[in-house]
DNA sequence: GAGCACAATATTGTATACAAAACCTGACCA
DNA sequence: TGGTCAGGTTTTGTATACAATATTGTGCTC
């Protein structure tokens, strides 16, 4: 009851269109249900969405756009193993956007943004209860995403959204530590500093969280995962 | 002679790509010789580069992601025309992101890579001389790019990549000013800063030049801008 | 003549058929 | 045993046919 086609199949909707399809397989990217490597076939898509392979190919071109997904010419597209350099590279890049980011939104934020923030931790928490760890580690990553747009940057947002996206990915192949309660804590953190419109601690919380994170990974070894998509779909 | 479909018609190579496709007409927005607005027909398109609409719609969803191009759902797609808000936003983002990156060209750059960003230069300027505006304007962007590239972050130079296309945009509506010569100048002490490895005269000649053209834009109105793709591909 | 309803046309969205390329499989041979 | 080559199978790339939607044009009413 996890698997992607779960959008729709259940309720006898309209056909996805290609948009619906690349959200949906985003989001198990983002949640781990899809790992780094995992081959995305385009017939075995097709079936599970209920569509032809023209929309399931338009998804696939779009998530290859934002590089969570690489297509091969006349091999496939399969889900994006970003390398310990790329994966270096993309955090350096949020260290370089996101305190900023996070500068400005102290100063923006309106009342209801605050609550927007404190309710996307209370489901981060709430998943994290449930043991639902693939849907805390996509809301998490969600929170750094609605601090830019709270920015009012939407250009930042955009990009720092398919950072996010890559960081997940990341994540799946380089993380080293077990817990991720420091998570919770230095989001909850960073919102009370927002709350309070004290940009310049914002921006230094959001240094030492991206910091955090940054150590958080060992990018020394490439692992070499491979995961069939009947198990997740079946 | 100056049309997207000169790339290959006259040679009888064999037949286009959806990357040549977007590639030639991602070319011909940065020479501005597709202007804001433009429709793009899939038909027009087909028959021009002599494929199907299905090489076409590929390339227009990929020119779509790079926001180059603003595709409405049964409407079709349209050469992008960025609000003053976005270009604000643009220019800023550039502000953020391409200061630190000439700082780190300045100290990764090697003597080859100095030669290529000098040829650029020359290219501008021979281009200025033949009176090639378009052309000029594109090269211009490109030494941008080579800087981000050089700086070896390659996920910045990909942002900075995009961002540069769009500026095209940005400059087709909103430039004020007459004179582009100011670039050249600019764009010359940059690349000698590079060469001498001065890594804050760099950063430093990069935030002006950005403050430059940035503040060459008149950013008030909202041009109304049409053309016929006949008049450009005849 | 202005405004509206409706038909005719054109354009985009989606599915499918066919072509081309990559990949397995197994036989054959050193 | 190990490698390589051939044929068949699978998968992706491209073109085309058909369906759905938007646009344009026409004629009617007032």
């Amino acid at each position: 009851m996890h698997g992607p086609q779960a959008i729709d199949r259940a309720h006898h909707a309209k056909p996805p269109n290609s948009e619906l399809v690349s959200a949906d397989l985003s989001r198990a990217i983002h949640e781990h249900r899809l790992a780094p490597g995992t081959k995305l076939g385009e017939d075995e898509l097709a079936d599970i969405y209920g569509v032809s392979r023209t929309i399931i190919r338009t998804a696939l071109q779009r998530l290859a756009h934002g590089q969570l997904v690489e297509i091969h010419r006349n091999r496939g597209a399969f889900v994006a193993k970003p390398t310990p350099k790329e994966a270096l590279e993309i955090f350096e890049t949020r260290e370089l956007l996101e305190p900023r980011t996070a500068h400005s939104a102290a100063l923006k934020a309106t009342p209801e943004d605050v609550a927007v923030l404190k309710a996307h931790i209370a489901n981060e928490h709430e998943a994290l209860d449930r043991n639902d760890r693939g849907l805390a580690l996509y809301l998490s990553g969600q929170l750094h995403v609605k601090i830019a747009q709270i920015a009012g940057q939407s250009t930042i947002a955009d990009i720092v959204e398919t950072l996010i996206a890559r960081s997940s990915l990341i994540v799946a192949l380089y993380w080293k530590r077990e817990s991720a309660l420091c998570e919770s804590h230095a989001h909850h953190s960073l919102v009370s500093a927002i709350q309070a419109r004290d940009a310049t601690l914002a921006e230094e919380l959001m240094v030492s969280h991206l910091v955090d994170l940054h150590s958080a990974l060992d990018l020394r070894e490439v692992p070499a995962v491979a995961t069939s998509l009947k198990d997740i779909l079946g």
